[in-house]
DNA sequence: CCTGAGCTTGACAACGTTGTCAAGGCCTGT
DNA sequence: ACAGGCCTTGACAACGTTGTCAAGCTCAGG
């Protein structure tokens, strides 16, 4: 700026008057900078703008989340930033791999660089540096995962109902001996859907021997040799519950591999893509990541323009989506 | 950090020796200033710190791609985040629809927030705000997309040579008549693969009726509506080449519904998930978004790092998965 | 006791921007 | 012709940090 004031022959406080077209500037000064403005390729340095600017605004929010590649997490970004868009907000982004570790690295960064809010998925109980945040009172939403014992604006999809409708879903069809396959149940979300699971086994009085419960890989790879092995050589279920989407693509191919898609009847939490072109079709309890993304990033706008109410607890129902695999009637 | 100073009573000066752990601190003061940071929960300002340094990095790099929420650039985010992250960097990432206008604002944001580099999915021409960064000399690696007359860095996969393949193998299994479906051709991948199929199909003799080329739609919904409709009721092409995942999607769902998946060949470009579950599988010509991610940051933190040499250009090649429907015979 | 080296500490400028305020020029109304 | 107001312009402080340099202290060596 100073470079293009000297070029101009102005002072810079008028070349700052014209890049944010305060007017007050005679058109003479004006085409003067602007020519000056355009032959140095001079960019306005946001930076320095914001930290001049008492208000607390840097135009750029935060989202932790695990596993940008993972499509329940890249449709939970494209809401976030549908709506940081509309109000001319950055969205910064960064995934944990569920360690804690990188998560508060992440939050640390974010926070160093002023971000306005953050949406966050965490990764296990809510200490560090988010924490320090949260009794700041800087805006956070959490979404998908609800920290223990804490009031804090929130955004899920009901894990546990979903699951117990998933697993209803498959006693209704006549199956006794259910299989549950799921990520680590230290994981929020993974909880509640074991228990959900848990839950609706017992209400139907059905027993959930050790056995049938199986957890812990963790790509989709994974997954189908777990799979793969869990079923090879012994008494089978007639029915599997996978409880996310990996797994429950892993879970596809190992039946498939078996010649046990027609078999044994499988329903999944999350939905996929070609779910519906298999045979039979995977029969699916769907979240729907951008509205939940969406739905997330509106409440962080409203705390961050300043609004004052109880916290948020928006937890999303989650309908079955029936396509064929679920309903497959027990083999035994 | 001035506050910081006055709660332990020493010169802000002292403060920042101990943020940074500069050393030359006496242990008294090292603990009085730390109490104090702990008091007032005092986080560093990175903007302050990199406007004050001359060095030119901000720890961060800019990341402009189509659509977060596809696959194919999420898994490419994702690479991205890799590298940058053992570099201790951030990311900042946004879509652009492929419209232009969007991408400018993109590339502004993220060129007044100073990102010490760039790597663009570019949506058309190069001009505006990225190519006065180009000129000026700021690092930009570009991925998937090669802009026109310019020498840049460049990352994509070999659309021209996989669609010929693809083609060819097509041709090779006995087709004669085969309709393309992808993306406008004005997109610059697009355009590359239908020229690949284009070119083996000339190769070959063959004919390329206006009528076989179904270009446009941008949903793998929308996709499956054209697909239903291009195939109902005329004479039906004996394969299809779907260029781009969304399409191969909606093709395949389109085929599902016709009850034609084991009439019409169909082999698509990119890869899919649970491709190889359904009968046929899908044979497809996989990209490696991951692996052209980092190989893009890496080249971008070269530069970053202040590497000189003539622009590399990476062209991957791509390989075709056969998994039954690309191999399906022609059924006239 | 004095000198000088080494250590700790702070004062101040600078980074690129905006906010505040005052100076100077011009116009209008009397 | 003069007072008062408006319009244009610039000087300077401030935002939160780091770099530079000098001041003051302690201690060892002569």
């Amino acid at each position: 700026m100073r470079d293009v004031a000297e070029q101009a022959e102005v002072s810079f406080k008028t070349v700052s008057r014209v890049v944010n077209g305060e007017g007050g500037v005679s058109d003479d000064l004006v085409s003067r900078v602007e020519a000056a403005i355009a032959l140095l390729r001079y960019k306005p340095d946001d930076r320095a703008r914001h930290l001049r600017q008492t208000a607390n605004h840097t135009g750029a929010i935060g989202f932790v989340m695990v596993d940008v590649a993972n499509p329940f997490f890249s449709s939970i970004l494209r809401g976030i930033e549908e709506v940081a868009r509309q109000r001319g907000y950055l969205v910064l982004a960064g995934s944990t791999d569920g360690a804690q570790e990188r998560e508060d690295q992440l939050v640390e960064a974010f926070i160093a660089r002023r971000v306005d809010g953050l949406v966050v998925v965490p990764s296990g109980s809510v200490v560090g540096t988010l924490r320090t945040e949260l009794e700041r009172g800087s805006p956070v939403v959490f979404l998908d995962v609800e920290p223990e014992g804490l009031a804090v604006d929130l955004v899920r999809s009901d894990h546990r109902g979903g699951a117990a409708a998933a697993t209803n879903h498959l006693i209704d069809h006549g199956h006794r001996d259910i299989a549950y396959l799921g990520d680590n149940p230290a994981i929020y979300s993974a909880g509640l859907r074991l228990s959900g699971f848990r839950e609706a086994m017992v209400a139907s009085g059905l027993d959930v021997p050790p056995g049938r419960i199986v957890t812990g890989a963790n790509s989709s790879e994974a997954w189908r040799q777990i799979v793969l092995e869990s079923l090879t050589g012994k008494e089978l279920p007639t029915a599997i519950f996978t409880s996310q989407n990996f797994i429950t693509v892993g879970a596809a191919h190992a039946l498939h591999d078996l010649g046990l898609r027609n078999t044994i009847a499988h329903i999944g939490f999350d939905d996929i893509e070609l779910a519906d072109i298999v045979h039979p079709g995977i029969s699916v309890v769907p979240q729907h990541p951008r509205n939940l993304g969406r739905r997330a990033a509106e409440i962080l706008f409203g705390r961050i323009g300043g609004e004052v109410h109880p916290p948020i607890r928006d937890v999303v129902e989650c309908e079955i989506v029936a396509r064929g695999s679920g309903e497959l009637p027990p083999f035994r």
